[in-house]
RNA sequence: GGGUCGUUAGCUCAGCUGGUAGAGCAGCGGACUUUUAAUCCGUUGGUCGCGAGUUCGAAUCUCGCACGGCCUACCA
């Protein structure tokens, strides 16, 4: 502990923390105050689970003997005997402690104990007047003492800095936040799955670059001291996974942290979580029918349903996703533009600057066309859609469509008007990815913070050849929202980025 | 970055047009052997985010700063 902390820590001392401490105190006068030596046999909702169903006689008859232990969340005492009840991993079980089952002693020794303390009880489980399973206590222990205070135990923790900030604190008293960790746990873990069971290898790709690239975003920048160079944090596995497809790993995922130094918002962190997949011998068309099936199955799984509320607002991931072009969506949710006007290039820049939106004057027929969705229909998008055939100016790493090389055989994926996904047929010609690259780095140096450099090195691999190749990749913090219905992407991320406190 | 709302006891919150800072929970003491936000009696606890200003007097009005929520912009 620094110098800081402690006079940081003595200062905040309140008169709850106080009187916590001298209890502390007292327990390492009479032996070791922090045991480890406690083993429980059950936890709380296996124990519902089995015996909820039992009845008070059968209970009573079975006399089952179990160990728990948790973090003890109420306390009642009516005299010469008590209520409590303790939160493990899985739930919550209730403690009665009595003179007559517990011993004097014991019963005194809790009447002291405070709300957060860890307990340990072994004792038989009974049903009480109003059919709640419990634990009649024999035998209890103070595992761990708590110094501090808990939230207040009705209203919980409603400060959402504190809960990001403290955010063990808000997964103890919040069943919400347990709920959405846990979820988030296993969507990852169900993705997971789904790749394994169709014989894909799960990579690590490294997070620092030496040239960042694979999106176009503003990379954080560090140093490395021995090599005495600058390294970049990652903003895409996109190209690592490429060299692995080059190299043979013909079917190929990474599910890892992205960084872009950007903005925060409800639904940007500056670190995130992004699958992203490649698999040889398949297209673009493949992967929307593979995202298709994961996201049902992942639902599934999860969820147990197809069927998912956001914000009020009700989808069925079962009903066929829509594929559009981004002038058919333009033109399914604005019946004022007609599609004649659409490839209008001059009424395309009246219109946005009209609508006071920035756009590159140097853009062509699509990228004015992109700027208009992003702009007019993209938030709209609330039932899953894929928008297909994006301009190849915006896609320096796909491949070019073979009936219009001006646009690319890539799409995106919206749910809830966010964008969930990204995927192309990837560019496997090594000379048109050279020129594109080259055209980043010219956009680079007229100013353009999230161009591209130029990546030699990943030019080179392409050189050996590249199979033809399908890649995607899927913002997991997002799909958690969408799965737990949560308004921000701090709210499934367990420690959002936030401002140093002072 | 811009707009907007917020910051009062450990926690949840009152505190009106400026006049000695309050409640519930938690804590401490007491009563109570099946409680469900347990109940009843008593009681401790405050740099009102920080700093200026106006005023006889500021939690309250004004200005600045810090941090945060939400909206918005860039972005996934």
């Amino acid at each position: 502990m620094t110098q800081e902390n402690q006079s940081s820590s003595s200062q905040d001392e309140n008169h709850l923390i106080v009187e916590r401490r001298s209890k502390l105190a007292a327990l390492r006068e009479q032996g070791n105050a922090f045991p480890n030596d406690y083993r429980r046999d059950s936890l709380a909702h296996g124990l519902h689970e089995k015996y909820d169903g039992y009845s008070k006689e059968a209970l009573e008859s079975e006399q089952i003997v179990v160990k728990v232990a948790g973090r003890m969340l109420f306390k009642r005492i009516m005299g010469k005997a008590s209520f409590a009840a303790i939160q493990d991993m899985s739930g919550r079980i209730q403690l009665y402690i009595s003179n007559d089952h517990t011993g004097e002693a014991a019963h005194d020794a809790f009447r002291h104990y405070d709300l957060g303390d860890i307990l340990g009880a072994q004792g038989v489980l009974f049903k009480t007047k109003t059919n709640e399973l419990s634990l009649r206590v024999t035998q209890l222990r103070l595992l761990t003492k708590s110094l501090r205070p808990l939230p207040e135990k009705f209203h919980g923790l409603t400060d959402q800095e504190q809960k990001y900030r403290q955010r063990y604190l808000d997964l103890i008293t919040s069943e919400e936040a347990r709920h959405v960790f846990i979820t988030r746990s296993r969507i990852i873990q169900a993705i997971r799955e789904f790749f394994v069971g169709r014989n894909y290898l799960e990579v690590e790709t490294p997070m620092m670059h030496s040239i960042p690239g694979g999106a176009t975003a503003r990379p954080f920048i560090t140093h490395h001291n021995a090599l005495d160079m600058n390294l970049y944090l990652r903003i895409a596995p996109e190209l690592y996974l490429k060299r692995l497809v080059v190299g043979g790993m013909e079917k190929v995922f990474e599910i890892n942290r992205n960084f872009r130094n950007e903005g925060i918002s409800t639904r940007h962190n500056p670190e995130f979580t992004m699958l992203e997949f490649y698999e040889a011998y398949q297209d673009h068309n493949y992967l929307m029918d593979l995202t298709e099936s994961m996201l049902r199955e992942v639902a599934v799984n999860v969820l147990g349903t197809t069927r998912i509320v956001y914000q009020q607002r009700e989808m069925d991931l079962a009903e066929p996703f829509s594929r559009l072009t981004i002038t058919q969506a333009i033109l399914a949710h604005h019946p004022e533009y007609s599609a004649a006007q659409l490839c209008d290039r001059d009424f395309l820049i009246t219109t946005l600057q009209e609508l006071g939106v920035k756009y590159n004057p140097n853009d062509g027929i699509g990228g004015l066309q992109l700027s208009l969705f992003d702009e007019t229909t993209e938030h709209l998008l609330f039932a899953p859609t894929f928008i297909v055939d994006y301009p190849a100016e915006v896609s320096p790493l796909a491949r070019r469509n073979d009936g219009n090389p001006d646009v690319t055989d890539r799409f995106e994926l919206y749910i809830a008007g966010r964008e969930i996904a990204n995927g192309f047929s990837e560019l496997n010609d090594p000379e048109d990815q050279a020129q594109r690259f080259l055209e980043q780095v010219q956009a680079k140096d007229a100013g353009d913070m999230e161009a591209m450099h130029y990546d030699a090195d990943y030019i080179h691999a392409l050189e050996y050849g590249l199979p033809p190749t399908a890649g995607e990749g899927i913002g997991i913090d997002r799909l958690v929202m969408l799965f737990t219905d949560a308004p921000s992407i701090r709210d499934v991320i367990l420690f959002p980025q936030l401002r140093k406190e002072d």
